[in-house]
DNA sequence: AACCTATTTAAGCATTTGCTTAAATAATTA
DNA sequence: TAATTATTTAAGCAAATGCTTAAATAGGTT
């Protein structure tokens, strides 16, 4: 632990070091923010649910489970992952409940999309 | 499992779920690619890593393990997994090897970083 | 009230993750 | 060739993840 075993470089440059020690002390919430969100969207079926719910403004959990072919208590625990993680949010309509995005971090959310529809485009002319 | 106990709405509409079904069958291995690209940086050590290679153009394990404050073995697991999942390369100078990104996907990332910078302005306004 | 329907919650469990420590490579220097 | 430095690899382990099944909410019908 510490600088026990600290593998110290003779031609380590400590004033580079310091200043990315600096970089990421400044940044450390939004790494911490950032990481948080990204994680969410690293996995499969919830960017196959963050996806559809750009393209299709809301869905439910019972569409969500019909067009993922996977059980409904496995999407309503990923969409509370996601509601905990304040990137969706719902509005309930008798006992449907429609979850959407939220629109503060479809800016952010943004790109994962474009890139999605782009990949076909780099594969298929790669 | 399948279509037991299958939450069929009376209102869902049917075109909408199949469109839906196409669009993800479509894009299947956009998912794939991408999700795994936003899990390895949806880890706040990772994304510090990614962040730091991106400002440095290119840092060794010792390093990362002396601006990051943890473990080499640790930081050089992180390595590996990146390195495995292709976003990141190598070069040898002696002993010390120094990783970069790999230019290919330096694009895909680039929105995180902008996002880093941008995050401390959010917070800062709000 | 009794019964559906839509959804969530909880418990259980196998798998994955991310660290630690110790040992193994590999290049450098003495 | 032996010691040193930089890095990786492997084993072990606690914690997190993501599903399953079954039970609990909650709104809507009959």
């Amino acid at each position: 632990m510490g600088d026990v075993n600290s593998c110290i470089r003779e031609k380590a440059n400590p004033i580079q070091i310091n200043e990315c020690r600096n970089k990421i002390a400044t940044n450390e919430t939004s790494f911490t923010q950032l990481s948080g969100i990204l994680s969410l969207a690293g996995n499969e079926v919830r960017l196959k649910i963050l996806y559809l719910l750009e393209q299709e403004r809301e869905l439910c959990p019972c569409d969500l489970s019909d067009i993922l072919g996977m059980s409904i208590p496995a999407v309503s625990q990923h969409l509370r992952k996601m509601k905990d993680g304040n990137i969706i949010e719902f509005r309930k309509e008798g006992q449907t409940i429609f979850y959407s995005l939220k629109s503060e971090h479809l800016k952010l959310l943004q790109p994962f999309f474009n890139i999605i529809n782009q990949i076909n485009l780099i594969t298929e002319h790669a």
